[in-house]
DNA sequence: GTCGATTACGTATTACGTAACAATT
DNA sequence: AATTGTTACGTAATACGTAATCGAC
């Protein structure tokens, strides 16, 4: 049997070349590395190396036996891996989201029902990597803009709703309107947070000729709100936790896409398990 | 790092259930077992087992852990495998032949060239068995009673001649002819050693009705030859080892599939290799 | 009372680093 | 002279077995 170090060591010469280039790699001395080799030699039976009376290099037999050690130590690490990959998701409830407002609406929830463990929410802008997460196990729930139609395989439930306003000084062309369109919001330049999920894609695609100062940061975003007349969004859930400036008026948009009923979706094999979770969720 | 006996005695314990059972497969004791599991369980980071006071299960990540477990020791043990299987090759001339005659013959020229090495000789009773032999490397070299067609990849040369005979009694029907067939053995009840490769195959199927007496063992086979009137078959080349004995007579047969010419084959690429042994062989 | 697991403890193994040496570059 | 690998040797880490303990069947 040869202990996993000495393979280590093994793959470590095949890479490196020489004893005291690897010995100065793994923070071991040359000596003990000379002794670990002429141990594995000695427990294959085998001669893995050319020996001249300063240098040694690995022979034919020496190559092959690297190869294999790289694939050990590939088992090796994957074992690991898996098993403390397997144990965090045991410990973790991970949720993701298309949207920031219903994430961050689900985190007391489940801070509640599922105490002692880990809640990670995970934002996203696209429906399709969300759902995958759902099937491959990477989230246990996400939260869309709609149900998902397969009833056998998920089960769906209305969430929140949120409803997209801008945020313009009283003086602007806009702020007298009782409710726009994102059409009317053409030619624009207007301050976008670009880490609020599937909003980003949806105004950047609908506002024609629209131009954004884009801030991932929220301190910084509140700042630039402040301090500039640029429009920026706001929404009727957001609004709660960061109101508009004074002196600038919230224009509600009035187009479906903005104005979104979420949907709490699970494999419908988990609806059971999650029951609790549902029945907390406000609509 | 997780060395490899840990690994193995985690496998043990997945395999066996408990401690005590996996202490007396592998010789060492329970303390010990128990520490490495623990010691295990520390490394990961992860607990493996259900614990009651006196009762220890593997969890579910200990039954993953275990399935990976088996994974590295498979790399493990291919490793030590494929480096000792790689160095016995090198250090033997493996051959592979239709006929024990030509096996025989081959034996004291290799033994003269590769001095040093072991020469591994392998009686085979069908072409195919050896040209995939030749083809994967299993045999530097094959003996068939025929060449290879393929001259692009193999190298053929003529070896010996062997020509059968059936050893009768004076009394025999068969013991005044000058020659015979295979089918004028038709009915007999025949002695037959069923370790002479192609021999074997050729004579049970082209001798109509008869009936065997099978021996594999050579001394055994000559007592009874000796003791009994039963016929048997003796090759020009064998009688020179083991003579016909007294008081009883040798038919050649005529039949060519039993008077055969062997062909030493190679691999094309290695022909050079072993000019040597070609120009060694007796015709 | 037996069996299975763990803890405690002393021992034996062994892998290690330092130092010294030999041989190349 | 600097670099590389090996051998020698004492030390430190550690894996081990024995004995003792604690519960469960």
């Amino acid at each position: 049997m040869i202990e996993t170090y000495i393979i280590e060591q093994l793959a470590a010469v095949a890479k490196y070349g020489t004893l005291s280039r690897v010995a100065e790699e793994l923070h071991i001395s040359q000596p003990a590395l000379s002794r670990s080799m002429q141990k594995l030699e000695d427990e294959l039976g085998v001669k893995l190396f050319d020996r001249s009376k300063n240098r040694i290099a690995l022979n034919e037999l020496g190559e092959l036996a690297a190869r294999h050690a790289e694939v050990v130590l590939t088992a090796h690490n994957e074992m690991i891996r898996a098993v403390q990959e397997a144990d965090r998701r045991s410990h973790t409830f991970s949720y993701g989201s298309i949207a920031p407002a219903p994430m961050w609406e689900m985190i007391p929830i489940l801070s509640q029902l599922y105490m002692g463990m880990t809640v990670s929410a995970d934002l996203q802008e696209s429906d399709d990597v969300l759902v995958r997460g759902l099937d491959d196990g990477t989230y246990s729930l996400i939260i869309l803009t709609h149900p998902l139609d397969d009833n056998a395989a998920y089960f769906s439930k209305p969430f929140i709703k949120e409803n997209l306003s801008i945020v313009v000084p009283k003086n602007h062309r806009l702020a007298e309107r009782a409710s726009i369109t994102l059409k009317d919001l053409a030619g624009e330049k207007i301050l976008i947070h670009n880490k609020i999920g599937f909003w980003y894609g949806v105004c950047k695609e609908k506002i024609p000729n629209a131009t954004y100062l884009e801030q991932s940061e929220l301190s910084a975003m509140q700042e630039i709100v402040n301090a500039t007349e640029l429009p920026s969004f706001i929404t009727d859930v957001s609004n709660k936790k960061f109101p508009a400036p004074k002196g600038k008026i919230a224009v509600p948009i009035t187009d479906k896409e903005v104005n979104v009923q979420f949907y709490c979706v699970c494999k419908s094999e988990r609806a059971k398990e999650f029951a609790a979770i549902f029945s907390a969720l406000k609509m």
